[in-house]
DNA sequence: TTGCTCCTCACGTCACGTGAGGTGGC
DNA sequence: TTGCTCCTCACGTCACGTGAGGTGGC
């Protein structure tokens, strides 16, 4: 049996871990004293600590690692879970450095300035019939998995489309997970009812700031940066969810910097100047 | 100027975000109602607001983020800072595949099972004559800079050395930062005073636990938990800080496999048996 | 007896997310 | 008037690290 400290020392583990550790039950000591509360660790206890160790070391949280060990888990089983991890991992590796790209994107973004690129217009977008799915998906990223199942949809019944697809942001501000998305593609006649996807009318836009953005996504910021200065600069306020028409897409196979796409932002005029109380 | 849902909507940025933005002084609303406490954006906050986001992405804290930028910085500055972070990056992504291999290690290892490769020896080691250099060092990756420094003393002052390099762990127990360490060369004569080297005598150890290891350091760990096994299974008690003996290291130039380093534990033999109180 | 080791709280970390409970604006 | 948007706390997160204050063991 060893003292904390010396276990401590000879599996170069903190005593704080281990003592965390004993806290969330993912390392009882073999022993402790009722008297004095000092914990008395045996050697028996180092497979599952080094497991503990090499599972944290593969990104697993505690109770994630927890949930692993109580399992009374074969082997082999452990096995195949370190191999799929490693393969996480791996992606990991390559996120890491699609990320030094995005940045090195934004680090270009910085070095060009803010040329005016883009030509703003202000115009009224018509009613619009259109086929829409509208959902709560899990992140952003899904924005695609609802387009596909509304483009098989349209193609499984023969609907002809009358324009490009497009994507109207629902929540009232930005969340990162649970995003309130509604994919449409505008249609003629009429398509069977289903449970998710409807036909509804888009309805019209009076006053909409729009501009052309060409590039890839990653840099749309550049293009929203830029329809805001406008409303500001022109005294105009937000009045309605924004939209993005997708002219030129991932379905033309292109390059993503030929990708087009418009926004729409619907507007109305500011009533009245922000009030300029300069009393204290 | 913009409200916060908007901006949020707009920047892809989310309100809680903004808010604690504002609470850390990092991008403060250009305009705040004393009334209603609403907070107001404008468009002139967006580069601010970009570098946040772009130097984030970086890997930066908010509150390194907020000197920096603070710093009315040229963006040739910037831009400097940035290419270094980036590389940082790549340095990171570096390190994630060495853990990929480490875990691959720990994955042989646990396949293997826990053969009876070691063969522990119970001997006394004799008091030894040494140059030794203790300091607290910030990581445990700075031993090698104290064997370096301690070599190249010995090696200036023309001292015969009369053995292999040797380290003392000083820490009652492990640590992560801060690490005492002596690291020590058998020595024959006098050298010079010094401010951190001495000569002095690293005292017997009466009865020590050793065994040889075989391979990289990483796989040490395995040394040691067979260590303790054997201490256990003999109702051995630990009596003093161990020690790493390099009969075969870095300094050979050959492949870590080839490594061959000896483990020294002091003990004394266990006193009493467990008490066993069986009264609740 | 005196350090040394061990103990148990309580609090801090970092960048927000998640409510609770309440007010202003159209 | 009624939702809707905004507000301010307060608390939680994750895996410990950092003390404070106190006891047992040789």
């Amino acid at each position: 049996m060893f003292k904390i400290g010396d276990f401590s020392r000879l599996t170069r583990v903190t005593v704080k871990a281990l003592r965390y550790y004993d806290g969330v039950g993912l390392l009882r000591p073999a022993r402790v004293d009722r008297e004095t509360g000092y914990r008395y660790y045996s050697a028996d206890q180092l497979p599952r600590l080094h497991r503990v160790l090499a599972l944290k070391d593969l990104g697993f949280s505690l109770e994630q690692i927890a949930l692993l060990l109580d399992d009374a888990m074969p082997v082999e089983q452990l096995r195949g879970m370190l191999r799929r991890k490693q393969e996480e991992l791996q992606r990991q590796v390559a996120e890491e450095q699609a990320r030094l790209k995005r940045v090195a994107t934004r680090l270009l973004a910085l070095e060009e300035g803010d040329g005016m690129k883009y030509e703003i217009m202000l115009k009224s977008v018509e009613p619009l019939r259109v086929a829409s799915l509208r959902a709560v998906v899990p992140t952003y990223a899904d924005v695609s998995a609802l387009f596909g199942e509304l483009c098989s949809f349209i193609a499984r019944h023969r609907v002809p489309f009358t324009g490009p697809a497009l994507t109207v942001y629902h929540d009232g501000e930005y969340r990162e997970q649970d995003v309130d998305l509604e994919v449409a593609v505008p249609v003629e006649g009429e398509a069977p009812a289903h449970e998710r996807i409807g036909m509804r009318e888009l309805p019209a836009i009076p006053q909409a700031a729009t501009l052309i953005h060409q590039g890839p996504y990653e840099l749309l910021h550049e293009a929203y940066a830029a329809l805001m200065r406008w409303v500001e600069v022109n005294r105009y306020q937000i009045a309605g969810l924004n939209r993005e028409v997708y002219l030129r897409g991932p379905e033309s196979g292109g390059d993503p910097a030929d990708y087009i796409t418009e926004i729409q932002l619907p507007l109305s005029k500011a009533k009245e100047d922000i009030p300029c109380k300069l009393s204290i």
